[in-house]
RNA sequence: GGCCCCAUGGUCAAGCGGUUAAGACAUCGCCCUUUCACGGCGGUAACUCGAGUUCGAUUCUCGAUGGGGUCACCA
């Protein structure tokens, strides 16, 4: 078979040679390491891109290497209007910026076109010279024949494939693929695997060493269309564009060995692969499985957006899943900036971690406290904005608003009440007029004196008592309708009293806020100033 | 089914041949306290199993079991 003269019929538009590429993709000249997100363009973007897009940001900027933007269309089907804007925009809120790519204004570098799709004479140079080394092949298979063979494989308990002996367009001569070309026959290039039987052993930056046997699939790298799967894209693209760190989701582990493959083929070094565990969560039969997208839209993204969580938590939070003492760091370095933490593959777990919501609540509580409240209000404005803009009308006094959220938060044991905006909203909700609203009933203790209660609690009431006064005043009335001054009595002698002070605080309670909880009263009183708390309480 | 990855409390996880098997979240109790939150103290709770190697295995090897993934002209 003449390999050259069979490149030829197949890619007579091809002119390039690999030459001619390598001169329009030079070696990179930084030092850093080079990643890359290659998300596919369904606009679709969860939990478990931003863990992976996180690993890629940090490996290339730690180093003061490159993080680009790629684009992977290869799939008509998947491509969704407005979708790229989408996943920048969506990184962009979390804090990670690419530096070159398919940016929103444009592409920016010097290794575009960074949409695959875009790439098609690329990808082809590089087929056709696997064609004419003999190393690729044009296959003629119908679907319909694909569906025989494998079911014939099903019957003999061969694996399914097109492989070795399957490979029925392997052998054709050059006179039969010439005639199907003319007849215009629908055809794929397919690799022509060696399928050695051995095992390679790969260093992955995250699991260590890896061993698993030789590909022997004839795998597609060009389809029917003339675009390239994601195999060859991945190993064309990330050899030419200069990526350094592969990183990518633990279910890209089997098709290993058909990217070593490739690249031995092409005559290239492969980069240095991460994969990462994947993002799991419990499904209904109370196993884990992976993050799924059509089936967890709690998961994506936007759900947190939606909620209200501040990026900076979200990162926070992942980055203790990412790398196992990061948590160790924070506790020792609570005030440095997340930057500074030094983050490796190493340090990264191989194993699926499920999702903890409790701990997100937890780690927002923190990250929460240190941010000011002018910011916190200019993260809820946004936040509002895009989800509730109902509640526009808080933000028309910020003073006000900085206020009210910075209740008992400097304090040496501040308070950690802001988990997300949707939560903080309704947490706050009773110091704007128009939402308050009494949730709660008084409590069972005083339900029966609540009304004498407030009588005297507004008769005695002045507003430039401080704290210990206005106290005093609650104890006193307490005593007076038979209830206990302090607790411990009470505790101690349940039947001399009709409940404690605490009781008796917690019908003001009610009436101030409407429930049964809350921070300190007298604050919120000052807050409010005079003329509301009087009418609240009658 | 073949191949691949993984395996310490409910969750995330330290550990890398000898430890009373860390820590965080959650949970429970106590303390602080006018409620809640915060904070403090304490408790419950784990090495999947079986063979080896070894004086000694959570740690190394093999096997089993379990979980996950993957076997497309999707990525």
């Amino acid at each position: 078979m003449e390999y050259i003269k069979l490149a030829n019929l197949l890619f007579p538009h091809v002119t390039k040679t690999e030459e001619d590429i390598y001169r329009e993709f030079p070696k990179r000249k930084t030092g850093g390491k080079v990643t890359r997100l290659g998300p596919s363009p369904t606009g679709f973007i969860h939990l478990g891109n931003l863990y992976g897009a996180f690993v890629d940001e940090r490996l290339a900027h730690q180093s003061g290497g490159t993080f680009y933007l790629r684009i992977e269309d290869t799939d008509d089907k998947r491509y969704v209007d407005g979708a790229v804007e989408t996943i920048i925009n969506s990184l962009r809120f979390f804090d990670i910026n690419f530096d070159e790519g398919a940016l929103i204004d444009g592409e920016k570098g010097d290794y575009g076109p960074y949409t695959q799709s875009l790439r098609a004479d690329i990808y082809h140079v590089f087929a056709k010279k696997l064609v004419a080394e003999g190393k690729a092949y044009p296959c003629f298979l119908t679907e319909d024949e694909i569906n025989e063979i494998r079911a014939e494989q099903e019957k003999v308990k061969a694996n399914p494939g097109i492989y070795g002996k399957w490979a029925k367009s392997r052998d054709l001569s050059y006179e039969e693929i010439e005639e199907k070309i003319n007849a215009k026959v629908p055809y794929v290039i397919r690799l022509k695997s060696s399928a050695k039987e051995e095992r390679f052993q790969v260093e992955d930056a995250i699991r260590g060493t890896l061993e698993m046997p030789c590909n022997n699939l004839d795998t597609v790298i060009l389809k029917a269309t003339g675009i390239p799967t994601y195999h060859f894209a991945h190993v064309v693209d990330d050899h030419l564009m200069g990526t350094t760190h592969v990183v990518r989701g633990e279910e890209w582990l089997p098709s290993l060995p058909i990217h070593v493959e490739l690249f031995e083929k092409l005559g290239w070094q492969p980069m240095t692969y991460c994969h990462t565990a994947q993002l799991m969560k419990i499904g209904e039969d109370g196993n884990k499985r992976k993050l799924s997208k059509r089936k967890d839209p709690e998961l994506s993204l936007d759900y947190y957006r939606n909620m209200g969580y501040h990026p900076a938590a979200v990162r926070e939070y992942l980055l203790t899943i990412l790398n196992s003492n990061f948590e160790e760091w924070r506790i020792a370095n609570p005030d440095k900036d997340i930057e500074e933490f030094e983050f490796t593959t190493q340090k990264m777990s191989n194993s699926g971690a499920l999702f903890d919501l409790n701990k997100l609540n937890d780690v927002s509580k923190d990250v929460l406290l240190k941010i000011p409240a002018s910011e916190l209000v200019d993260f809820l404005k946004a936040w509002s904005d895009e989800f509730k803009p109902e509640v526009g009308h808080i933000f028309s006094d910020r003073k006000y608003l900085e206020t009210v959220l910075d209740i008992g938060r400097a304090e040496a044991k501040p308070r950690k009440d802001h988990i997300y905006a949707q939560q903080m909203i309704e947490n706050i909700s009773y110091f704007f007029d128009d939402m308050f609203k009494i949730e709660e009933d008084f409590p069972a203790e005083a339900k029966d004196d609540a009304k004498l209660i407030l009588e005297k609690y507004i008769e005695t009431y002045d507003h430039s008592d401080d704290q210990s006064q206005w106290f005093d005043k609650i104890r006193r009335i307490a005593e007076e309708l038979g209830y206990a001054a302090k607790p411990k009595d009470y505790k101690k002698n349940p039947d001399q009293y009709k409940g404690h002070v605490g009781h008796v605080s917690t019908v003001i309670r009610v009436a101030i806020v409407g429930r049964t909880q809350s921070p300190d009263i007298w604050e919120i009183q000052q807050i409010l100033g005079e003329e509301r708390t009087r009418e609240r309480l009658r």
